[in-house]
DNA sequence: TCGGTATGTTGACAGTGTTAACTGAGCGAT
DNA sequence: ATCGCTCAGTTAACACTGTCAACATACCGA
């Protein structure tokens, strides 16, 4: 087709990486239309692509929506990092991580219901490990680790389900409607993330 | 029909309060599958009833969903309320109610993942209120009151907002895989609740 | 050059939420 | 007591979804 100057490397068959082609759609519809569900054609449909096309791909719905999720928190990590950036102490920096972990929720709405709801078949924690092993969950363990150098193993880990427990649930409340979408009133309850 | 003997009373017309009798069979299908959706027609069908029966007594497949939250709600204050009846101390009592809220998540996934799903769309926190008015609402409200007499509304509001989203947050994290279901570990994050 | 396989296509099937048109039970007014 | 209206249910159909089977074709290595 006339897109081959367009793609830049990959571009090896019809398509060229039309996985890539399809979590970027999905990403953008998830972007666009701020409520309710995505569907598998519609993902397809919106990719000029036949919708069994994605079965080449992807073996369910599900693991479309797997990848959306990984894809999410990759976006959620990248967030995170640059509202790190400019704080110097460790504590600063640890509460910026847990502000920015609401603010994605809020300016991303339908993605990250997308990612709660499909969190469970993507990267589940293995071998007692606690929470998944993407980036935005070894950040968080890095910054508990930095935070209490002399804490044992198990403090660790509490704090980390504490205070991944505390911006998650409040990000979900304030999407649900169940807490006002009041700035100042978010940012307190945040400053509680890391208080030990 | 014949069941007129069964029912005793609100008998009034041919199925005799079919909308509670959706509701029921709404949350029994969600005891009895663990995971995955449910649907309108599915409710319909276990109930007996033609599909498009439901819609003289709910607008929406959204609308049944919403009234199958609030269901769930009540059976949660319920299960809160009994978890809290053996408690004197009003810290231990607040406890147990922020664990009775963990362990009816995860006792009951299925209904506690309708619950979460479609929690926007009953119940949304009025005029600047905050947490929804129902019944669990209300309790941990009250609870908090107790806990913090002397403290201010914008505190008592944080308290309140800090302590559901610890709950709620840890309860869909166990749920999604990303936290291991150890019961110890659980308790050792929920024993932050009302910790101020 | 040729055969095989990776990647796409069309067509079909079961199931979903929702609407329109229809039927009949029950109750109030005459 | 009967008429008529409204409530509470039905069947039929539509557009849509996820998924499978069968088919087509572009690429790549022998």
């Amino acid at each position: 087709m006339k897109e081959t100057a367009t793609r830049s490397k990959k571009q090896t068959y019809h398509h060229g990486d039309l996985r890539s082609a399809l979590i970027a759609t999905g990403l953008k519809l998830l972007e666009t239309k701020a409520g309710g569900e995505i569907g598998l054609r519609e993902v397809a449909r919106e990719t000029g692509v036949s919708a069994t096309a994605v079965y080449r791909h992807f073996p369910d719905k599900d693991a479309l929506m797997a990848a959306l999720v990984d894809a999410g928190f990759d976006k959620l990590a990248d967030a995170q990092e640059a509202a790190a950036v400019p704080h110097e102490a460790r504590d600063a920096r640890f509460r910026a991580i847990g502000q920015a972990y609401v603010h994605f929720a809020l300016a991303h709405p339908a993605l990250f219901r997308v990612m709660t709801g499909y969190m469970h078949l993507s990267g589940t924690c293995e071998d007692g490990e606690v929470v998944g092993d993407n980036r935005a969950g070894r950040l968080l363990k890095d910054n508990i680790a930095a935070l209490l150098p002399d804490a044992g193993k198990l403090e660790r880990e509490v704090a980390t389900i504490q205070s991944l427990a505390l911006v998650h649930g409040l990000a979900q409340l304030v999407l649900a409607g169940q807490v006002p979408n009041d700035p100042a009133l978010i940012d307190a309850v945040v400053d509680r993330f890391g208080d030990w």
